[in-house]
Formats: C-alpha cells, structure tokens, sequence
DNA sequence: AACTATTGATAATA
DNA sequence: TTATTATCAATAGTT
C-alpha cells in the first residue's frame, strides 16, 4: 500500500522509521476508533515509539482499567500482582514484628509467661527491674523538683510578706499605729490580689503542673 | 476499502457486524505486528469483541505488564494503584502500632522516659510491679516443681538402693560375708550403669530441665 | 470461507 | 513536518 511494497522488517533508515511509524500509528489507531464503532468492540491500545513517546487508545465506552480486568480475568494472567505480592509480604513481615512485640509486651505485664523457661525469667525480671528503677528514679527526680521548686517559692514568699511590711510600715509612717497588725495580717492572707500582676511569684517551672 | 464505501456507524446486521468485527481485528493485528516490526514499536492491544471474547496482541520484545507500567508512568493515570492504596494503608497502620509499641517497650525498660508525666510513670510503675511479682511467682513455682522434683527422685533413690541391697543379700545368700558391704557399696556409686535402661529413675517432668 | 471490486492506507517523493 | 500521489493492502459485499 504505497509507492511499492516493503518487506515487514525493521525499517534501518531513522527518519523513514520515524514517519512511517507516525503513518500507521495513526492508522493503527483510527482503525481501532472503527472498530469500535462499527462492531461494539471495547479495545485498548497502547503504543510505545522507538523513542519512548506513547500513544493510546481506549474505546469510550470503557476505561483502560475495566479491559485490563477483563483482561486479567479472561487469561488468567496477572498483570500487577507481582506489585501486590510485595506489599503483601511487607505486610506479613510488619505483621510478624508486630505480634512478637505483643508476646513481649505481654510477658513483661506478667502474662503468659507459662511459656518461658526459667532463663528467659531472669532476663526479664532483670529487665523489669532496670526499668523500675529508672521510673523510680525519675519520679525521685521530680518530686525532688517539685520540693525545691516549693522551697524556692516559701521562700520568695517570706521575701514578699518581708517587702510588704516594710512598704506598709513606711505607708503608715505618721498614722497611729494602733490597728497597725492587725491591716498587716489582713493584707498578708489574700496579698496577691493587690499586687501588680507582673510582680506575682511564679513556679520556676511552668510546666511541672502538668506533669503532676 | 470494499465494494463502496460504508459510514462508520454500528452495523446493525448482527451477522455482517460479527464477520466484520473478525475481518477487522486480524487487520488491527496485523498491522500491529507489522508496526512492531518496521519501527521497532512496542504495542499493547486487548480487544473485546461484543460477544465477549477477547483477543490480544503484545509486541514480542516485551509484556504486557511493562507497557502498562510505562502507561502509568507516561500518563501518570492510575490503572491499579486504587488496590494498592488499600494495602499501602494497611502498612501504614500496622506501622504506626509498632511504632507505638517500640516505644512502650523502651518505656518499660526504663528507655526515653522523660517525655512521660508523673502519672504516666505511676501508671508504668504499678504495670512493672505486676509483671514482677508475676516472673517471681513463676519463679518461686518453677523452684518448687524442681525441689518437689528433687525430693521424689530422692526418695526413689533411696527405694532403689535398698531394693538393690535386698537383692544382693539375696544372692549372697551362702556366699561368706565377708565382702558384702564393700561390693554393696561399690554397686552403690554406678549402680545406674549396672541397671536395665527401663528401671532407671526418670524425672517426673521430663523438660523441667529444658525449662532451667 | 473465498472472491474481488473498491476503498483506504501508506511508501516514496517533494 | 506536511502534502501529494502512485501503489499496495484491507475489506464490504457477494458467492
């Protein structure tokens, strides 16, 4: 069909490839539109050039996806299974990891233990113990934390009942100093209301609360 | 491309469409392999026939599931990937619960604790607390069954060496006296190696040895 | 399934 | 690349 017949074999000149593959790309894929048209036929086609550029028709009745199923169903073959096998195992795998944690887990909660032998018992309560001493330790730690964190605002407390009175004393400088104790305690027992905000003590750590 | 031409519509002739639709297909075929050929193309064509059936073609220097993978990646459209996403998820979820139970496990061990609150650390106390008296308990049963143990074999031990005296005085019976005591005492030390195998004594628990 | 008159596709050419 | 066109190939209708 052209200019004299050509033997089906690869085609050596680049160029003439080129075009001629252009040519009967084009004509591959108009007739699959008639095809398609013509007799109700679904098809799929794809086609990659020499250098690397793709082509593709799909029938619009369908969708690649749906004639790959059907594909896949109809040959048996499988397409991207190899992909899912992998992920599958990688699922096993993680799987696998996961329910030893489990076990250990549980054995370190005391249970099921039945199946360990005496060894594994000593590795473990070995294990548990470090891990019960570091949690001692830490709570030690915080509550020595909390203790000094208390002194340290006793004694800014002191500090301020101290700067009050001074401050109270010199307001009074002049007054009769007959009711004199008696404003000073009142003042001293709800103190913080009168302060400015800014000179309010505050906990040297703002978040120790939360971990309480 | 016939005896006149015809508009490219559904044939309604079911028969006509059919002979066309076969006419038409092995054309489709053939001018892939020959595209294949000529231009080194590779091809991937399904096609359904309105009846069903299907017929393929793939360019012999590769599969089908290459030319799909190239598709993918060409048309970055997405042929499979909706039943890969389900298993993707599936990874992701079961790895972020080992994750979370690494870390629990580094907690129980005493690991990276600082993160925790004081009441999470309670909490993580009292767990450890019971995983130990749990191991010890097992322990302290583990140490009984074995002394049990020990004292049964003792006894039967005892059982045996007089049961063995007896014999031996048995058969010394008209024998001078003389040696007795040495020989019973010498048979006393191996007197396993002089024993049928089936009278030895045996463990009452055959793997509580295993177990230590 | 064949046949064949025609149309359609395309190789060579520009 | 695109257009042209002489040829060949595909196939519609027929047998």
């Amino acid at each position: 069909m052209g200019r004299g017949k050509i033997e089906i074999k690869r085609i050596e000149n680049s160029s003439n490839r080129q075009v001629t593959y252009s040519k009967r790309r084009n004509g591959i894929i108009k007739k699959a539109k008639e095809i398609t048209v013509l007799c109700d036929a679904k098809v799929s086609l794809i086609i990659f050039g020499s250098s690397g550029k793709m082509h593709e028709y799909c029938s619009p009745s369908t969708t690649m996806s749906d004639i790959l199923d059907g594909y896949q169903k109809t040959s048996g073959r499988r397409l991207w299974d190899a992909k899912h096998e992998n992920l599958s195992n990688e699922i096993d795998r993680i799987k696998k990891e996961n329910d030893n944690m489990q076990v250990k887990l549980r054995h370190l909660k005391g249970e099921d233990i039945n199946s360990l032998n005496y060894k594994e018992l000593m590795v473990m309560e070995e294990g548990l113990q470090n891990g019960l001493s570091s949690i001692s330790a830490k709570q030690s730690e915080i509550l020595r934390m909390v203790r000094k964190n208390d002194q340290i605002l006793e004694e800014e407390h002191k500090q301020l009942q101290y700067a009050l009175h001074q401050k109270e004393m010199a307001a009074m400088e002049g007054n009769t100093r007959v009711m004199q104790e008696e404003v000073y305690h009142q003042r001293d027992r709800d103190y913080e209301y009168q302060m400015p905000f800014a000179l309010r003590v505050q906990p040297m750590q703002p978040n120790l609360h939360e971990r309480m």
